[in-house]
DNA sequence: ATTAAATAAGAGCGAGCGCTCGTTTTTAAT
DNA sequence: ATTAAAAACGAGCGCTCGCTCTTATTTAAT
């Protein structure tokens, strides 16, 4: 495999379109896997009361912190009462959940799928790539997981780390698969797998880098993707 | 510049002995630091209990955060009393404001020794290679202040990204020094210090991979270093 | 042994927290 | 227009928070 180049199956606007977890369906989806838990009957009401209630979160606790975040705050934020935004939710710990539930449900049908492929090639391509795009279009999300897994309740704090482990173990065997360099052994693949997370979770990290145009000259992210992916290849040609 | 191999200047138990900010030194370092604001006249005393107050913030919010570090539960954990703590400390946030000013000092230090070589190549491996070995014996620090950075007072929170923003921009305007690579622009340099840092931050964020042996089979910091800067020639290179 | 200064202790303060619950308002089927 | 169910409200409860302040103890110079 010598200098290979990214065949870059997707393109961000392809995945963006067909994206199942967007606007309202996105909290369409959350109402349907709680509802059990919540005390608003009615769809239209809660799914609304949802969306107001994590857009709020987000806002808020990005600046402060998840904990720092009162449910005073919350009320202001989303125009709800304490009582309004109660029927709509178990607890203020149980916010925080409900996200990490919603990254693990995308990351794992990102894997699954791409484990569909016949060609190893396309499959670590469409984990690296979707990756980006997915993190992308639920940069909140996978932004307030990292930073407030401590705030979780043990047991969701170890089903969290273990997403992150699903990703970095399913791209080390594959990379063992696809390369046939023999200078490189199993340290090298488990280290370009963890760098490669690292450098995807860079980009939803410091998210006001890439957003802000004097901080990165004509960098879109399907480029991001690419560039990512070239340093991979060009890590296992030594 | 074809495939360079790293000369890796400094090792990391080189490092280490002649590493100034360790033990009680460091905790003295500090007190020096802060002296005026600090009621406690004595500095065996200032300088002992510092030690305890910090040993404790890091343990304590390591796992829950530093919001949510109770100054009771920093009492049980230092075996101090409210009164004793509060003779060492102006504020709890200062505490968070002290460790902020500790990683800018050390980081600052790094660069500007490390610009004093007239070897560019040599320039750069100092950086990464020292920044992953302070990193390291500071561990709880640097991790401290990336988690912290936004329970910060604002003008802290702007000095703590300026820490990160002159690492990058001098290892960009490095690596187009350096660099002969035709193909390459200073969108390419930008990259690849962006990632660089990624990578050393991977290092001491998820610290907890890398003590654990059953994680990383034969990775020594020299290693990790090592890797790194491969990957760095590697993706200038192509 | 005396004494004055420094340090440590921890009860107490007011503010603010997550959450509940009695009540009012809105919704929608009749 | 009526009615009952659902949703929204927000004052208030019990509690914990960061921090202060008085008191007790330790230190060390005389």
């Amino acid at each position: 495999m010598t200098s290979r180049v990214p065949s870059t199956i997707i393109r961000f606007d392809d995945y963006k379109t067909h994206f199942p977890y967007r606007g309202k369906s996105l909290y369409t989806r959350l109402f349907a896997l709680h509802r059990e838990n919540i005390k608003t009957k009615k769809p239209a009401f809660a799914v609304n009361n949802l969306e107001k209630i994590f857009r709020a979160t987000f806002k808020i606790s990005s600046k402060i912190g998840f904990h720092e975040m009162s449910l005073r705050a919350l009320c202001r934020e989303t125009g709800l009462s304490m009582g309004g935004i109660y029927s709509c939710i178990e607890s203020k710990e149980m916010i925080a959940i409900m996200i990490k539930d919603m990254v693990k449900m995308v990351s794992s049908e990102i894997i699954y799928n791409a484990l569909m492929h016949n060609n190893k090639i396309q499959t670590l391509e469409t984990i690296v790539a979707q990756h980006i795009f997915a993190t992308e279009l639920l940069q909140p999300w996978f932004y307030f997981l990292y930073f407030e897994t401590r705030s979780l309740p043990p047991e969701h704090q170890k089903d969290s780390k273990t997403i992150e482990l699903k990703i970095t173990s399913t791209l080390e065997s594959i990379l063992s698969e696809i390369d046939d360099n023999r200078k490189n052994d199993e340290n090298k693949y488990r280290f370009i797998a963890t760098m490669t997370l690292a450098m995807v979770q860079e980009h939803y990290l410091k998210n006001w880098k890439y957003k802000d145009s004097s901080m990165t000259i004509n960098q879109t992210i399907d480029n991001y993707a690419n560039e990512i992916l070239k340093l991979i290849y060009a890590s296992l040609n030594n």
